[in-house]
RNA sequence: GCCGGCGUAGCUCAGCCGGUUAGAGCGACGGUCUCAUAAUCCGUAGGUCGCAGGUUCGAGUCCUGCCGCCGGCACCA
């Protein structure tokens, strides 16, 4: 029975971090739950290179788009490598077998009435080379704030509009398509709505798979990313695959257009889609502009891997959005792995070594851990089955604490000091129950934590390879006595929190840098290249034609129906005060803007919002996904006052 | 504004179709053992279960309203 999961294939305009990191953990403990249930699993990951992002970030770094995606889809593949996660298939999207398969997707579409030639209007921005689809007339670029230019062009189009039933239906007949339920309803949600068509290709981008249908034309994102699914395993059978896990930022794509491509075409569909939730930083989320980007790698040198996969799958229900922090990371370490399952181990062991040469004994399993134990592993295998991954591990710890408490009732160290029979079996029995214990855990947490765990199987003294061993067949009691014990070592030594952390956030520092340089970032910065031919520099002429005037708010109030928006009258020197709506409702109050000097661009082409004619734009420092903070001024200035 | 979710011990969270004294893990404090990684084990921690009403013999558990947080959509000049 073959198993096919995918990771989303990464976009190459960033270098590998933990949130990648986290998804290919998750994928690849998935794949070695489902070998080890004796699956031929095959997991999938790639690089999505194509598109005006990586065009730029190409040339920033003085090198060609293919150069540089294969720096960066390197840099990827050797972050896996490295984390030692097993990733099967390597699919690129500028791979020629790629290619391939997106024409032959299309091809299918089109043979099926499903593409059709239309035109494509939307705010482009001339400088960045690509469409702000959100913008409206007028409105500036988000990369760059220039303005945009509405630019029609010729595109092929995709019906989406003619799938939202058959999607429905599909949400209907396989409730956990899309998965967590949340997630299910979202989509839910949007398709009830209705679908619009989607535009498939791009004349103006250069970088991407050319499109057969129109000369000029190059595959937009849609086709090509999703499409990386098949040809990763093109010609093996492999398809449809049974997982696709992804972000949830990404869900609509998955769970709304791959499958109206795939019905369109006629190919099967994926079996599951399911989407986790973001890592959060200390419950912020992480961004370039927060610079609390955090990468798996300087984790993995002090602390091990295995300590960010259980961190990960343990402390973060799977599904759910989740905390990182450095103290949670090595809180849970030492509270679970050092002194939970590698003390147990430990222990165990050590007495095997110092009361019975280094053998395990033949001995009765006690009934009360093996009751434990037969309710646990059913537990656990059910939570994974589900990715329910925290509550498999909270499951199984208990029956760490059921042996650990087993062991200090026994005392075998009490036993030991006497050599009746009776004793000796009692002794036999305690020990042979806590490795049994030890190996039946060793043998769950084997997906999750593939290389501690390959150690303490070899100091069990096992001698078939773990990943060999089948969880569907696993069972209490399976463990062969007389055999002896390997070298004993702590395969979780305790960690001093303070060094452990400072050690890690310097890491993390050169980390950054490292790939900070591979992307071509670490020129010190574009000013110090100044070669560079259109580098977007204006005139002075260019910036006096923005007026920008100092205001004065006279009031303020919230547009009703509308979260963000907030009209006000605002007095620039004129004979009247102007009407301005601007989008900061959820920043501020009414109260803390009137009687407040804000910068209003003035000669701005008026708009209507909500019905509410605006009049100018105030300025405001837009971040990422923060708040906006009104531009003002320390000194007092007068109303009308010019910048410039 | 519409839709969905959440708000339970210091922290992270369980609590299904309503039913005896509201639970777990971590942390903290006290104690114990000595096989073990200053680990384990035992005990303690007294949380108005967001607020206010309602239904009921009985409500974290159902209903209504409100407050706060999160997400989706609309939307953000």
């Amino acid at each position: 029975m073959k198993y096919y999961l995918t990771t989303p294939i990464y976009y190459v305009n960033a270098a590998p971090h933990i949130g990648h990191a986290y998804t290919t953990i998750a994928a690849d403990t998935i794949r070695r739950f489902k070998r080890m249930q004796g699956y031929h699993a095959i997991l999938a990951t790639g690089t999505d290179e194509h598109g005006q992002k990586v065009e730029r970030s190409a040339r920033a770094a003085g090198k060609s788009p293919e150069e540089f995606t294969t720096v960066i889809a390197n840099e990827f593949r050797a972050q896996w490598d490295r984390l030692g996660l097993a990733v099967d298939r390597f699919m690129r999207t500028t791979d020629p077998r790629h290619a391939a398969k997106v024409r032959e997707l299309l091809e299918r579409c089109h043979a099926n009435g499903y593409i059709y030639k239309g035109s494509y209007t939307g705010q482009y921005c001339m400088f960045d080379e690509l469409y702000v689809n959100e913008a409206k007339p007028g409105d500036p670029c988000p990369e760059c704030g220039r303005l945009t230019e509405t630019v029609t062009e010729e595109n092929y189009f995709f019906k989406l509009s003619a799938f939202a039933d058959r999607l429905l239906e599909l949400y209907e007949k396989q409730p956990d398509f899309i998965q967590p339920e949340i997630r299910r309803n979202e989509v839910l949600a949007f398709v009830r709505q209705g679908l619009s068509d989607l535009s498939i290709s791009r004349t103006t981008i250069k970088w991407g798979i050319p499109f057969p249908l129109g000369e000029n034309h190059v595959f937009y994102v849609w086709f090509d990313a999703l499409t990386t699914y098949m040809s990763a395993v093109e010609g093996e059978g492999l398809w449809p695959a049974d997982l696709h896990l992804i972000g949830k930022e990404i869900l609509r794509f998955h769970a709304v257009f791959w499958p109206a491509f795939l019905m369109a075409a006629g190919w099967e569909l994926p079996r599951k889609i399911f989407a986790h939730g973001w890592l959060l930083f200390e419950n912020d989320k992480m961004s370039k502009s927060r610079g609390n980007i955090v990468r798996a790698t300087p984790i993995q040198e002090v602390m091990g891997v295995d300590a960010l996969r259980y961190f990960l799958l343990r402390e973060v229900p799977f599904g759910s959005d989740g905390s990182f922090s450095y103290d949670a990371l090595v809180g849970r370490y030492n509270s679970d792995l050092a002194n939970g399952l590698g003390n147990l181990v430990s222990r165990t062991l050590s007495m095997i070594q110092q009361y019975r040469e280094g053998v395990i004994p033949a001995g009765e399993a006690d009934a009360g851990i093996g009751e434990t134990a037969a309710q646990v592993i059913p537990a656990v295998l059910a939570a994974f089955e589900r990715f329910e991954f925290h509550r498999g591990l909270e499951s199984l710890w208990t029956l760490l604490s059921a042996a650990d408490k087993y062991i200090v009732e026994q005392a075998p160290w009490k036993i030991a000091r006497h050599n009746e029979p009776e004793m000796r079996a009692r002794l036999d029995a305690t020990l042979y129950t806590a490795a049994e214990v030890c190996r039946v855990a060793t043998a769950l947490l084997a997906p999750l934590l593939p290389q501690s765990c390959a150690k303490i199987w070899r100091q069990l003294g096992m001698s078939a390879p773990l990943e060999d061993v089948r969880l569907d067949e696993l069972a209490w009691g399976q463990l062969p006595a007389a055999q002896r014990i390997g070298e004993v070592a702590a395969v979780f030594p305790r960690i001093e929190a303070a060094p452990a952390v400072a050690r890690m956030r310097e890491l993390e520092v050169k980390e950054t840098e490292r790939q900070a340089a591979l992307l071509g970032k670490a020129a010190p910065s574009q000013e110090a290249s100044p070669a560079e031919e259109p580098d977007g520099r204006i005139g002075i002429e260019d910036f006096a034609r923005v007026d920008m005037r100092v205001g004065l708010v006279k009031s303020a109030e919230r547009v009703k129906g509308a979260d963000k928006l907030m009209h006000m009258m605002v007095d620039i020197g004129e004979p009247e005060p102007r009407s301005i709506v601007a989008g900061i409702a959820l920043a501020y109050s009414p109260e803390q803007l009137v009687g407040r000097k804000v910068v209003v661009v003035a000669n701005l082409q008026p708009r209507k919002l909500r019905g509410i004619p605006s009049n100018g734009m105030i300025v405001a420092a837009s971040l990422e996904n923060g708040a906006p903070v009104l531009a003002g001024f320390l000194e007092d200035v007068p109303v009308g006052a010019r910048l410039k």
